[in-house]
DNA sequence: CTGAAAGCGCTTACAG
DNA sequence: CTGAAAGCGCTTACAG
């Protein structure tokens, strides 16, 4: 069954082509009694717009691409639905591309960036290498590109971003431990390749060294961001001839992993073990215990890189190239019962 | 900066636009020496194929539209994860709608399968009243669509779609319940315009009735598939004059939701309620106590469900059209920590 | 306020 | 194996 184009619309109305283009894109433009026509030829005809046609005419796709690790990460899918709650409302769709904790490598989200026709891209994440290559090549057709949560890489630091101050925000959450009187203190990370928690893993380091504290080899495991890593990685922390009393998680779901092998290794939380994670997921505050936490304004993040993108995209390549100050928005430590002074 | 077309590359290599084309769709049938001429006209102009155009004459997006309710379920993820799988090495991208519990209508979902244009719709979830209207346009412009999870509506049954037997298992999880002495049973809902849980409500119902137990009134409580609602919901439930002494939830967010109400309230799971959840999301094994739950193949069900949307793709419209039987896959019943006898 | 016409960048029969 | 040409459905200066 043959689609109905603008032609037979025109024709049924005693119009031309560009009339009715007129009626559905500049309505004001037409003489009421015109439009009435086309109109009343729109309904009769079932006609509706090709979007393919018209995307390519304008040489736009209403379509914008997030790159994260996962969207079944809580903090991200808090993230997504900031965005979403603005690019909705301008007509844009999202296209979700999962990085899947960087087993996806620079080439293939390079690939994605180059074939599949984005009006521009939100970066929440980045895979290890993430090379320059790929940016250039955004930025000559145009593609803006604007980055939330972290600082990703030095290439990719003249990018607009929105973040927390993840260094200072780890750095009150390890002397809020240390304020207890904790002092073997353990800290999850992401992993090696990834960006994601270096920074957070910085605030530790550096409240511990303000403490006069020694990070032991051994007391930084590395949970990659997921529930099943953090369990292995904290049975290891369990283990350690010098076990810590309080760990300090990168993000909320490896602190629910985290909860998890202590639990199993029928210790108590937090009698024996204080534990601390990152984001303030929506489980946080209903895992038991209550897990403490640093919250992220997920949502209002997720808002501001939106509209960040939408003037980018507006604004055309100047906006698009316009080395943004990054965007610090403020984070919150929550105290819950997964944190309390050290055993004796 | 003017973006390169196919026409400076046939320029640069002495051939015709035509040539261009079949170097890049289907090189077997261009002479080697002619290739390689347009290949280095290709990598020295720095030509990149310009999707929209490609797309608009192809009639196609490879872009296929997932509607579900929310990301962030991670049951939802993980069927995602599945369908990602294998939409992504055919080269399709996933354009994602969020319902977000019903507070999206009919209408707006059908504006969006209307204007955005994709090859296809997954439908994972639907709102209220999903009209036929909606459908037969879909089906007029060749959009498959195809269902997962849920038998949505009669208007939708038609289409192929792919699950688990929700009753039944909705049923062998109570009756498990049962069998431990269980009399007094409680069940946590979505909510009346949900379809979401209502087949594992009758089947809820079913084995209450088979079991020769009554169903008292306000046993079955609306928890809108959230963690705050099942909280709410669970706090009602812990008042009831013949409180239950365990909990069957419609989702295993609600069935978390559930157990933070029951711990707050300073009670012992499984020793003074049992809860029961549903889908096997991954926080379940890890939630304390571990949640006793129905296992749903998430993954499994993701990988069909694009299967059979790559078929309806490639089939055309006889295919899209064909009145699929639905494929139903297996479940089961994962028993932990958080179900026990009831208290004497 | 409306129409004729060019053109967006590609693909694809049709010839040769 | 290659080229000339039509055409996909729309938008947009340019005239009138």
């Amino acid at each position: 069954m043959k689609q109905v184009s603008i032609k037979q619309v025109a024709e049924l109305a005693g119009v031309s082509i560009a009339t009715v283009s007129r009626c559905l894109n500049e309505p004001s433009r037409v003489r009421e009694k015109t439009r009435l026509r086309v109109q009343d030829a729109i309904v009769r005809t079932g006609y509706e717009p090709n979007t393919l046609a018209r995307n390519f005419r304008r040489g736009r796709t209403n379509l914008i691409m997030v790159v994260l690790p996962s969207v079944g990460d809580p903090f991200f899918t808090e993230v997504l639905q900031g965005i979403r709650s603005v690019v909705d409302a301008e007509g844009y769709s999202l296209i979700i591309s999962e990085t899947q904790f960087n087993t996806m490598n620079a080439d293939e989200v390079g690939a994605m960036l180059v074939t599949r026709q984005a009006d521009g891209v939100i970066l929440l994440a980045s895979v290890f290498p993430f090379g320059g290559e790929v940016l250039t090549r955004a930025k000559r057709r145009g593609q803006p590109i604007v980055i939330g949560c972290e600082t990703l890489s030095a290439a990719l630091a003249d990018f607009p971003s929105v973040h927390i101050d993840n260094i200072r925000a780890a750095r009150e959450a390890t002397e809020h431990l240390l304020g207890l009187g904790h002092r073997r203190i353990a800290f999850v990370t992401a992993g090696a390749g990834s960006p994601l928690t270096r920074d957070r893993e910085e605030g530790y380091r550096e409240a511990m060294a303000a403490a006069g504290e020694t990070v032991r080899p051994g007391w930084v495991v590395e949970g990659g961001l997921s529930l099943e890593g953090a369990i292995r990685a904290t049975g290891d922390l369990l283990t350690h001839p010098e076990r810590p009393t309080a760990v300090f998680c990168g993000n909320d779901e490896m602190a629910l992993g985290a909860m998890h092998a202590i639990h199993q290794d029928g210790l108590n939380i937090p009698g024996d073990l204080s534990v601390m994670g990152f984001d303030d997921i929506r489980y946080a505050a209903t895992a038991s215990p209550t897990l403490s936490t640093i919250a992220q304004p997920a949502r209002e993040i997720g808002r501001r890189v939106a509209r960040r993108m939408l003037n980018a995209i507006d604004g055309g390549p100047d906006a698009s190239a316009r080395r943004g100050e990054p965007e610090i928005v403020p984070h919150r430590l929550v105290l819950r019962n997964s944190v309390a002074p050290p055993p004796d």
